[in-house]
DNA sequence: CACAATAGAGAACGAGCGTTCTCAAAGCAA
DNA sequence: TTGCTTTGAGAACGCTCGTTCTCTATTGTG
């Protein structure tokens, strides 16, 4: 089997054990088990756990990123795009897997302990405020409306993890509507001719 | 010095450690070293260091409570009380020590493998839910304000955590006040008489 | 002063960690 | 087949952890 493939077969298992256990909680045996693949094959093909983790984060990241997107691509109106983000955490919590984001996970078991795993949290989620900011721009709301739009997400995500439950994604969403509402005009600017007809909250 | 100080001593140092280095990363003699109290005295006052755990969220949960209470309870109208709630969020953003909240925290580290710390952080939670929803039907609101605003709160905090930056405070404050607004008249209801006069949004 | 009880310092213990090393088995070129 | 390289299984190493134990010094009491 090529390095490649190895690689990925231990990222998915690493990310399995640390996302579902903790990054503390699971030893490199317990990898070399889940993953099938020796501890001088581990460590020849990272260099550290720190390495497994930081990549880790990193594939976590893409993968959001990528889950996103395409949620919001399937939308058709700028509103419409907004609130797709808290249909893909809908989605996401009813996973029973999910435990909460991944990143604020590893950032509040090792971010004060480990630099390289603090800036990779903040990484993400300054990659998710900017990307929000990007949609809120498009939309033609208000950037304010941006920050609040991802605190109601990122709330969404712990309250969930926290309570086991996944109605968070349907309260921050319905939030998200009136903010939305509040922060962007009712009709696109080029229909503005209409404005007197649909000025109704 | 009486057994009650000494436990007070230890749990104020645990907390500090715990909730600056995470749980995992201090052990029982850093916690020696830093309340001044043998090894053998932690023993005698504690059984193990998962109780002391527990005891230092216990604490946690109740200056929490207390802080939040004496916030609110500054404020006079009933859209000011339920914006108290940021208001001590701002402060408490600005302390140096703040890492985010500490029951997430405690949750992320070990909510998986620690059923007491999970439910732990659970009760805290869904009591500051409660709490929220209570200052909400007070304040004649609808109540699905509560699930909303409480939301707001978890996500400034962790938001405010990574980012290491205070202002998810003020963005979660903003968006409290339009979402208020949206779920509460704009005049107490023993007013209601001159409601014509202030319907306007 | 004598003596029992206590308490502190720190060694000890057993377990688990990340990482490296050993050694035998397997594969492969010639 | 022979010799060389690579591989995997798991032992070994050095460390840290939570917890207990030992031993010494101290204290209070008669």
């Amino acid at each position: 089997m090529a390095d490649e493939q190895v690689r990925a077969r231990v990222l998915e298992a690493a990310d399995r054990l640390y996302y579902g256990r903790g990054i503390q909680s699971v030893g490199m045996d317990e990898l070399r088990l889940a993953s099938g693949v020796s501890l001088k094959g581990l460590y020849g093909l990272f260099p550290s756990k720190a390495a497994i983790v930081l990549e880790v984060l990193d594939r976590r990241h893409a993968q959001w990123t990528d889950g996103v997107t395409e949620r919001v691509a399937r939308a058709t109106t700028p509103r419409d795009r907004l609130l797709a983000i808290y249909d893909y955490l809908a989605d996401w919590f009813l996973d029973d897997t999910f435990r909460g984001c991944g990143f604020i996970n590893a950032f509040a078991e090792l971010g004060s302990i480990s630099p390289t795993v603090a800036q990779s949290a903040r990484e993400h989620k300054a990659g998710f405020q900017d990307y929000v900011a990007r949609l809120v721009a498009t939309a033609g709301a208000d950037p304010a409306l941006a920050p609040q739009l991802s605190i109601l997400a990122e709330g969404a995500q712990t309250t969930a993890a926290i309570a086991g439950t996944g109605e968070a994604a349907d309260h921050a969403r319905r939030a998200a509507g009136i903010l939305i509402d509040a922060a962007m005009p009712a009709v696109p600017s080029w229909n503005r001719l209409d404005e007197r007809h649909s000025n109704a909250r």
